[in-house]
Parts: structure tokens; sequence; C-alpha cells
DNA sequence: ATAAAAATTGCAAGAAACAGCAAAAAAGAA
DNA sequence: TTCTTTTTTGCTGTTTCTTGCAATTTTTAT
């Protein structure tokens, strides 16, 4: 068996599986260690792969550790940058509950001057502390599992709101099933907050899209702007943008 | 089983679920608590994931202000755990804000049945982490300042409620000056929670004995009960145990 | 206050990596 | 072909890394 041929098969297995062990390589070519270690070193050193312990993981795998954000974080980062572009000063907006919308808290500048409402204790200490804006908390019982605020309360004080925009993040967005979710509560409070609104942004990391979870929101059509951290030109996102209006 | 795959799952499963356990962790990738608990430490030094007792939680989900063990003087904790007492299942409590407030969330027994209202995001958080009861959240605006909710929707929320207890913490406690604070608004805040309160529990540590601030919430007469981290026969109280019903 | 759960520390067994060396294989030259 | 040189491969002993265990301390729950 050829060097070459050797290290074309570990680069094989390693884009199939992300990762490779020296001794399952050692199996299935039927070789020392030392061999197998060599060529993982070799192959290193061009920069294919990356050398662990007991192995190799592909590069993409492999999180460098100058990058101290996790990496899903940083998706939703990059999601929560372009939402904040769309606040303007005097706007009234109202905002979900999760992950990404305490990263766009987080970026609230700090000389926006807007009110925002939102269902989040966390989000709501976060935009307080970023921003001069008013921060109105949508008080109600206080669910354990989605730390944010649900029931009657909150329902009848969304209706005498009136935003211009609302933010939401979605657990799953699909061509045909629309936005879902997997709590009940969430999104009945959910619902709720788009109609309160005159427009909705949903918010949804890449890995969301085409997840159907059990409970249904809204169908895309009442979507006015969907944000993902992709390209708006994305093939995955191709024939979405023939449904909702703007997709950033 | 890489190390390295087990970093990737852990932060796969930090950033869906916002937090791990290690039992969890121990039970999901079948190795020892040990490595479980190294793995840990390794990604909270590469500064992807914080640490708490029992597992860890995403960066995302972590607010500086939402681990306030650092500020949990032994002092506040001795108060809080008798203020703890007083409650009994099926009791309606309002609970005010304040550092000495969220040792006593945290203090809430697991089993404890009943129903909590409180104007701090915080307390309420932890309300609901910690016991099984109602929790409820009086949203208003919040401010950036005192962390809890404030404004007259607050206010009016609050007068649709009839309570056993009221539960407040207090920045100045005296004998002339009566309960008093440095916030206008919080103390409307805590004169309104009081009114809605068949009787008034007030924590006051022994430093804010004899303390006045700029703002009158109310006379010590107003009080039904006095919680220090003091012995209730410490002459230090003595004059304050002939105006007040009951020390703890 | 007491008991239970979790964290920390030190340690030892096992696995993997490394370095040097020698045998085997491959390549090139007479 | 045969000999020499170079490369590759496998082996050995040593070192490093990882993991699990036990004892102890700290934290949390009751």
């Amino acid at each position: 068996m050829l060097q070459q041929e050797r290290h074309n098969i570990i680069l094989k297995e390693i884009n199939l599986h992300g990762k490779v062990t020296t001794t399952g390589l050692c199996r299935l070519l039927k070789v020392s260690l030392d061999t197998i270690r060599r060529d993982l070193t070799e192959l290193e050193n061009q920069g294919s792969i990356v050398k662990v312990h007991g192995g190799a993981v592909s590069k993409t795998f492999h999180i460098p550790f100058q990058q101290p954000r996790v990496y899903a974080q940083e998706e939703k980062k990059r999601i929560a940058e372009k939402a904040v572009s769309l606040l303007k000063d005097d706007m009234v907006a109202l905002l979900g509950g999760g992950t990404i919308m305490l990263e766009l808290a987080r970026l609230i500048p700090r000389e926006f001057k807007g009110t925002l409402f939102t269902v989040s204790p966390l989000v709501a200490l976060e935009a307080a502390e970023n921003s001069r804006s008013q921060v109105i908390l949508l008080g109600g019982r206080l669910s354990a599992e989605s730390y944010i605020c649900t029931g009657a309360a909150v329902i009848s004080q969304l209706q005498q709101i009136r935003a211009d925009f609302c933010f939401l993040g979605s657990n799953g967005t699909s061509l045909k099933g629309g936005i879902t979710e997997d709590d009940w509560e969430v999104a009945q409070i959910k619902k709720t907050m788009m109609q309160a609104a005159d427009k909705t942004v949903m918010m949804s990391i890449s890995e969301k899209i085409e997840v159907v979870q059990k409970m249904k929101v809204c169908n895309l059509q009442a979507i006015d702007c969907l944000v993902t951290e992709l390209n708006p030109g994305d093939k995955r996102l191709a024939r979405y943008s023939k449904v909702i209006k703007k997709l950033l």
C-alpha cells in the first residue's frame, strides 16, 4: 500500500466522520500505529487536518483556542447584528426571549432611543444595561423552562400595545410547517406578539431551517423579514425568498 | 471517544439548553464524573462556558449579576433563613428586590407551594429556578439602577393583589425616620406593596440600622416583623422591640 | 445541625505519543 | 543483475497524556 494511498483514505475518513482514531486507522489500513502517527503528522504539516490525542479531527470540527466564543454563538451574534440594524430611533419594538434575543439586547447601540417591550426578564435586564432606551417588561407567570413570562396577563398587556416591529427567535422554520415552537405557551405568546406589531422579524440560525416542532406559531407568509447567519443569496434560502418579503 | 468529540458534544448541549449538569453529561457520554469535570474545566479555561456548582452554563445565559454569590454575605443569608421560615404553604407573598431578597429566593424550599409576586426580574428567575411555586413577575418599566420594575403599571397591578405577606429589604431603618430609601420610585413601589399585603416583613442588615435615607417609605409602626442577622434580644434592637410587634 | 451531593486533590494504571534504531523495501547506478 | 543509497516501516524503551479511583473538603439540601 502506497503512502499516498493511505493519506487519501485518511482524508476521506476524516471528511466523512469529522474525526479518525489512530487505532481505528491501524485496523483499517493494516499498518502499525507508528506509521499512522507519521501519516497524521505529515497531513497536519500540510494543514489538512488537526491532530489530537488519540487521533485527528477535521479542521472545521476543531475549534481553535483563540476563538473564545462558541460556534453557535458566533452565528447568533451575526444574526443579531443584522437584526439590530433594523432598529431606528423612536421605534417601539417587541422582543421575544431566547439566546439570539439576548445577543440582540447586548448589541443595541447605547445611543438608541426607543421603547422596548419584552417578555423575557433576561432580555430586559440586558437591554436596560446596554441602552438608554425605555425598557418595559411585560410581567406574568414566569416559566422556569423558557425563562419568559407567560399566561393571560402577558396576552392582555400585549393586546394594548401597538408596536412597529416584533423581533422573535425561531425554534423551527420550514416552508411547509411555517414557524413552529416546542412549547405551547411560548407559541401563544409569539402569536400575540406578532399581532401587536406592524412587522415581524424572525431570527433563525440555519440549523433550525427546515426543522418542524410540535406547536405552530404562524405561516411563513406572516413574516416580514427572515434573518439568518447565511448570505441572503444562499441556495438554502432560495425557496424562502419567494415567500418572505425580505431576507437578511 | 476523542476528547475533542466530547468537548464538541458538551458545547452543543450547552448551546441547545443553556446549561448542562455534570451527572447528565456523565450518563450521556458514558465516562466518569471526573472526566466530565476536567472537560468542563478546560472549556471554561478556553472561555467557552461558565462552570457552576453541579455543571456549567452558557456564557450567553450567564449574566454577571445573576451570580450574586459574591455579595451573599453571611449576614444576608442568615436574615434570609429567618425570613423564609415565615413562608407557609398556600401563602401569597410579595417580594421586593435587592440582594437580601435574592438570598431569600434562593432559600425557598423546593416543596413550598404558594404564589410569589415580585417586581424584581432577578428574584423572579431565582425563585422560579428553586421552587415549584407559582412565580408571577409584576412587569413595568425596568429601572437600570435598581433592577426592579417601576412605574404606574406596577402600582396598578399591585392594587389588584391581596397578599398575606410582603417581604422587603430596607436601605435605612431608624426609630425616628422609620423605613427610608434613596430612590423615590423604589419608595413608591414599596409603599404600594405594603398596602397590598396583610403583613409586612422588613429585612435589614444591622449596618442599615439607624441609617436614614432621603425618601420615606413608612413608619416603623407599619412593620409587622423586623428581621436582622442579630439575635432578637440584642441590645441594639432593644428600643425597636417596643415599636415593632415581632423581631427575628 | 446533619446528611447528601458535588468539587478538589493526589495517585496509579493504561493508552498514546515520541525518539532512536534497525530491518525491509524501493530507487538508482555500475 | 548486483550493490549502494535512500526511504519507509516496525520495534523498543521512555515519556507524556488521559482516565478512573479514593480520600478530603466544600457546597447544597433537609
